[in-house]
RNA sequence: GGGAGCUUAGCUCAGUUGGUUCAGAGCAUCUGCCUUACAAGCAGAGGGUCACAGGUUCGAAUCCUGUAGCUCCCA
């Protein structure tokens, strides 16, 4: 067989990720093995695949892929999310690009072409994530507006509003004016901008040059005061008590307050208040029951109500009213002033707070057993250090706005009667009943007709908190049997900052629903940054694109890269390196593969010494290396996992095994050493697939036949064998004995290919270990190995541990660079045995410490006294 | 303004209950090598007062206090 000198990626990952999916490897469906369930992260159907995707699912894939192959019935179940107002943003863009203006259309002629737009779009993220190798249940694809879905939805808010959790209420909302829609709490994001403070005068009534200077960021605002505000206990203010101030440019006399909530020492210790226009006023209205003058329309612009600039947009009028006031004599100075501006996490529009009636879902209940259940590690997260931010947010949570003002998304199931009271039901007739039966005769002419449903939609986290419960349509039908099977799901992979957004309701929504976690860990993936600590983002321009990657180093490259320097909860700096590190690693488990398939095998010749202890060396070493990768993973460290089977595969089993059994130039390998490499490699494949599935299923193809439905992917990884530690501790001594013949060589010059003679100084008349006295001939070239009491005058030497080695001389030595090494090492080691010398001479370590170390500094004693007699003979020898 | 966390090699990070698996890994760097699996490689080497200052202890990267710097979250 052919088997080209390079690793092709490209030619191998289409051709399995058809074989496995035409297998149905990916599909599960309940049985008797124990579930493995991961519900994955929605991605918005607006998207398409980047970098945070890529880690994301790659680590969602390396888990599913491993419970497979522990022999658990693992489903990953792929799906997307309608996002409201990303979605909606994007349709209502592309009409207008063809002329067509939202308002323009009906409800349902909107939501057509909404629909027409999720059909062409929606699918790309999942189609990208097959070329990374993701193993989803492709045939459990959900979307959170499918029926079933939706209908979920649906009954939740019908359910949480009749046990009096949903209500509807006027208060101060984050309104997105570009949206034009009402926005939660965790939606804004703030920034810090470079704004004004501007002092503006207003006029005491009834006096003609009595003023009050305020300070405000918003000058804009003014046309909507209806309260001066100062503290009680402020001595410049005390004559405006029971006056009233005029409202510049609009003529308002509004009341002056006194309230301990103003800071005196910031701006002049005035406060204007418009009610409207931000919370804190807004509150403060409620208090004294000031007038609320709603100044702006919902797309920022002035309303009717501010009498000035109607029409003009927000920011345009801050500019106009500054040069109005100044030139009325009402602007006292202007400074620079660095404050934080609330914009939408969604369109990146200043949010505007204002009053609105809007549904809100109290969180206080709910929160409570939510917070529980993570406090308890019921619910672990990885890294665990993501429960003080959970906890913080739980225990100030506050009630959550659901309604948005949008089309795209669940439609509020509430119904207006022509009264302005409404119901809630799933449908007019539904709620047309409910009426019936609650009121006497006073409704009973009332047609579907009459009714009006609500015109908002629900907020996309709405539907996302019932995610893990909806994709098995737990919900409408909680006992049926995949979500009996499958739920509670096992592992959550997400990023911390939708730790609120979604994490923490969906611990909620378990609960309420059914009194069950919804799944049993949460690991934290970090951001992925560039390499100058850039958050990666389309408008920076500084991401690669994934699939570019993909096809240029091949997909299991990129998985291995991006895991290499990923420590959960960790931030990963983005660099080419580390996918080229990956690539690097597939070419040579790829090679690895070439050599050991280009072996001639015979039965007829014995197995060499030298490969029996290999063999039983590689064994044990595999062994426990395999007990620490399944430690690793069981603690969510899977980038150390990664990095241990790295290491298993490229130190141990190729630089150090291979060599040790790998047969003369053109010369056959015995068949039983033959087998056991095949079977060792195959075992290392079977580790290293959850990370690199596509090149070890071609590997491990070509290592053995295969029947047509053999696949490594369903098959069980290794299970920790037996391992002898002493045979791994004496070849670590062996292996720095070889390491040091390797520099010997290199110093004196002698090349690998000539042979020498080595012999080994016992000291006194201790029994040597032989067991790898074979592999240090072989990897050394050692045509001689035997052991000495003595050395003669013209041998060469050097030390390990506290035992000499004498190589008979080949070619000249100088004898004063020798002496000097000597030297020096002698001299480091009296440095070195006094200080243990110093340890063990103070009483209270002897007495305090625990035995173990001082045996420990006992040995070190023996071993540098042995080590610096060696040394000063070595020397003598020389001078002689 | 309130809270949480971080600071260990040039870079990215490990380092459980204080003690020879405590100063580690990978990458990068440097030096030899195109040695018939692999130069996308092989064999070696160098590199850190564990942010700073005190304290507890026989013993501190690890525990305590303070200082500085960085990051994140909340308002």
């Amino acid at each position: 067989m052919e088997i080209a000198p390079k690793y092709n990626p490209s030619k191998v990952e289409d051709k399995w990720y058809d074989f496995w999916m035409h297998q149905g490897f990916f599909h599960s469906e309940p049985d008797d093995r124990e579930p493995y369930c991961i519900v994955i992260p929605p991605p918005n159907v607006t998207g398409v695949l980047h970098m945070g995707h890529m880690l994301n699912n790659t680590i969602q894939d390396i888990l599913v892929r491993r419970a497979r192959m522990m022999g658990k019935n693992a489903c990953w179940v792929p799906g997307t999310d309608h996002a409201s107002i990303a979605t909606e943003a994007k349709v209502v863009g592309k009409l207008r690009e063809e002329g067509i203006d939202k308002e323009s259309l009906t409800r349902e002629a909107f939501l057509e072409h909404a629909w027409q737009w999720k059909a062409k779009h929606g699918g790309i993220i999942l189609d990208q994530l097959k070329k990374l190798g993701a193993s989803c249940d492709w045939e459990r694809t959900c979307f959170t507006m499918d029926q079933a879905l939706y209908d979920s939805v649906i009954d939740v808010f019908i359910d949480l509003y009749n046990k009096g959790l949903i209500y509807r209420g006027v208060r101060m909302v984050n309104w997105d004016p570009k949206a034009l829609t009402a926005v939660s709490d965790e939606e804004v994001v703030y920034k810090e901008v470079n704004s004004k403070l501007y002092y503006v005068r207003y006029r005491v009534e009834g006096t003609d040059d009595d003023w009050v200077t305020i300070a405000t960021t918003r000058p804009e605002t003014i046309l909507g005061d209806t309260a001066i505000c100062v503290h009680p206990d402020d001595e410049r203010y005390q004559r405006l008590r029971g006056k009233r101030i005029i409202v510049p440019l609009v003529n308002r006399s509004i009341p002056v307050i006194f309230d301990e909530y103003v800071d005196r020492e910031f701006g002049t210790g005035a406060l204007k208040v418009t009610p409207a226009h931000d919370i804190n006023d807004y509150n403060l209205g409620l208090k004294y029951n000031l007038e609320v003058i709603d100044t702006f329309n919902p797309n920022g612009t002035m309303s009717e109500a501010a009498q000035l600039f109607v029409g003009e947009d927000r920011f345009v009028v801050r500019r106009k009213i500054t040069g109005d006031l100044n030139k009325a004599g009402h602007l006292v100075k202007m400074e620079d002033y660095p404050n934080k501006v609330g914009y939408s996490e969604r369109t990146d529009a200043a949010i505007e707070p204002r009053i609105s009636v809007q549904w809100f879902l109290k969180m206080k209940e709910l929160a409570k057993p939510a917070l529980e259940l993570v406090e308890n590690d019921t619910i672990l997260f990885h890294p665990a250090k993501y429960k003080n931010m959970y906890r913080h947010w739980m225990e100030n949570v506050t009630d959550w706005c659901i309604s948005r003002q949008l089309w795209w998304g669940h439609r509020i199931p509430a119904f207006y009667l022509p009264d302005g009271s409404f119901v809630v039901a799933r449908s007019k007739e539904e709620a047309l009943n409910i009426i019936k039966s609650k009121s006497e005769n006073k409704n009973s002419t009332l047609k579907p007709e009459d009714l009006r449903q609500d015109e908002d939609v629900l907020d996309t986290w709405f539907s996302s908190w019932l995610w893990p419960i909806s994709v098995f349509d737990g919900i409408r039908h909680p006992g049926n049997r995949d979500i009996q099977y499958y739920y509670p799901t096992d592992d959550l992979i997400t990023a911390p900052e939708i730790i609120f957004f979604w994490v923490a309701r969906m611990v909620m929504a378990g609960w309420e629903y059914r009194q069950e976690i919804p799944f049993k860990n949460v690991y934290f993936t970090g951001i992925v940054r560039d390499k100058q600590g850039r958050k990666m983002s389309k408008s920076l321009g500084n991401s690669p694109e994934p699939l570019d990657l993909i096809r240029q180093y091949g997909a299991d490259a990129v998985r291995v890269g991006m895991l290499f320097c990923s420590p959960a909860g960790n931030d990963l700096l983005y660099d080419d390196a580390l996918i080229e590190q990956g690539r690097n690693f597939c070419n040579k488990m790829w090679n690895a593969m070439r050599l050991v398939k280009g072996w001639t095998v015979s039965s007829d010749i014995p197995q060499p010494e030298v490969n029996k202890i290999s063999i039983q060396w590689f064994d044990s070493t595999f062994n426990v290396a395999l007990q620490n990768i399944y430690s690793q993973y069981s603690d969510y460290r899977l980038s150390e996992a990664l990095m241990s089977a790295y290491r298993l595969a490229w130190d141990d089993f190729c630089s150090w095994f291979l060599e040790m059994i790998k047969p003369a130039y053109q010369q056959p390998i015995d068949s039983n050493t033959y087998e056991a490499v095949v079977n060792f490699f195959e075992k290392l494949m079977q580790v290293l697939h959850p990370f690199m599935p596509f090149l070890t299923e071609e590997i491990w193809h070509i290592l053995r036949e295969r029947k047509e439905q053999d696949s490594i992917m369903v098959s069980l990884q290794p299970a920790v064998g037996p391992f002898d530690t002493s045979l791994i501790e004496r070849f670590r001594y062996a292996g720095e004995v070889i390491m040091a013949i390797r520099n010997f060589r290199k110093d004196k010059n002698i090349p690998q290919k000539d042979p020498v003679r080595l012999f080994i100084r016992k000291n006194n008349n201790e029994v040597p270990d032989t067991t790898f006295d074979p592999v240090v001939c072989k990897l050394c070239n050692i045509s001689e190995l035997g052991y000495v009491l003595e050395k003669s005058p013209d041998d060469q030497s050097f030390i390990v541990g506290s035992t000499e080695f004498i190589i008979p001389r080949m070619g000249v030595i100088n004898v004063e660079e020798e002496l000097e090494k000597l030297q020096d090492e002698l001299n480091y080691t009296r440095g070195f045995l006094d200080m243990v010398n110093l340890k063990l001479s103070n009483e209270r370590f002897v007495n305090n410490a625990p035995a173990q170390v001082v045996d420990a500094e006992r040995k070190k004693q023996d071993d540098a006294t042995g080590r610096i007699l060696v040394l000063e003979e070595q020397i003598r020898h020389l001078l002689r």
